[in-house]
DNA sequence: AAAAGATGGTGAC
DNA sequence: TCACCCTCTTTTG
């Protein structure tokens, strides 16, 4: 389940495959049947992630296959000689192959073939991404400045910052000390700046390692004395899906409220109002 | 066996 | 704000 740093790192996986190679196209699903046809038998050009919008480039004439994972797209990578190398579980959206590789995506909310102009749009719509070498944070500061919205409704806003998910936003308020309800337009300038340059320290390495870690050395759990733990989606972080646990830091029970749809999660102790 | 839940997003009201 | 989409895993009964 994926923020941007996965969707990255995906562009990647896929680049480092399938790049340069004719591939196969298929959809045992069936949803994508007919434009993984045309694909069929044609070279991978490139592979581009702009915030969690992933970009499968097949070159002029044939576009780009625009994947969104949502909440339950997954991809699997694998070779031939595997169970599913030869019979792709039917719930496979699309399958590309080689003879070394395969790559199923399942379940994604988006798998689309669309053009040049059709990829401009959709990452005209997206914020800065902090894991895009020409992301411009002044653009999001632009949005978060004159607005009322609580600050952690902002950061999974993906017009105002592409690629931040539920985990990366309540980590980063965590580790900034930032109270979640805080409205956008009671931030500092300064402050604004190290949330962002936060993540664009911690998204790179979410994209090296494959997991979301934030915990700082002094608060890793050999530091504190306590056992060690990784959360179930397989990071250690302070606050992220660890309500009512006693904070790393200053040991108050984490709180927990539904905001805009999506579970939000806080220190009381560390994140004053 | 059934239900709930999950790192996301859209479109209708 | 709600209903809905997509799939798989974990929890509940």
């Amino acid at each position: 389940m994926p923020e941007g740093h996965t969707i990255h790192r995906l562009a990647a996986d896929y680049r480092d495959r399938f790049a340069g190679r004719a591939v196969r196209a298929s959809s045992p699903q069936g949803t994508f049947a007919r434009s993984a046809a045309l694909l069929d038998g044609h070279p991978l050009c490139s592979a581009d992630a702009t915030g969690k919008h992933l970009f499968l480039g097949f070159g002029p004439g044939l576009g780009w296959v625009h994947v969104h994972l949502g909440l339950f797209g997954k991809v699997f990578f694998g070779t031939p000689g595997d169970p599913a190398g030869t019979a792709p579980p039917p719930t496979v959206r699309l399958r590309l192959a080689d003879e070394a590789a395969y790559a199923d995506l399942r379940g994604p909310t988006r798998c689309e073939l669309i053009t040049d102009a059709e990829k401009a749009a959709v990452v005209a719509r997206l914020g800065p991404d902090p894991l895009r070498a020409d992301a411009d944070p002044q653009r999001a500061w632009a949005r978060i400045a004159r607005s009322r919205t609580a600050i952690a409704t902002l950061l999974l806003d993906q017009k105002i910052v592409a690629g931040v998910g539920n985990v990366y936003r309540a980590e980063v308020l965590f580790r900034h000390g930032v109270h979640p309800y805080l409205p956008g337009r009671e931030l500092t300038p300064t402050l604004w700046r190290r949330l962002w340059d936060d993540l664009v320290a911690l998204m790179p390495e979410g994209v090296r390692t494959g997991r979301i870690d934030t915990v700082r050395p002094e608060h890793t759990p050999e530091a504190m004395g306590r056992p060690p733990r990784v959360d179930d989606h397989g990071g250690e972080v302070y606050v992220y899906r660890r309500a009512a646990l006693p904070c790393h830091v200053c040991a108050a029970p984490v709180q927990t409220a539904e905001l805009a749809g999506r579970n939000l999660f806080w220190c009381p102790g560390c994140q004053k109002p």
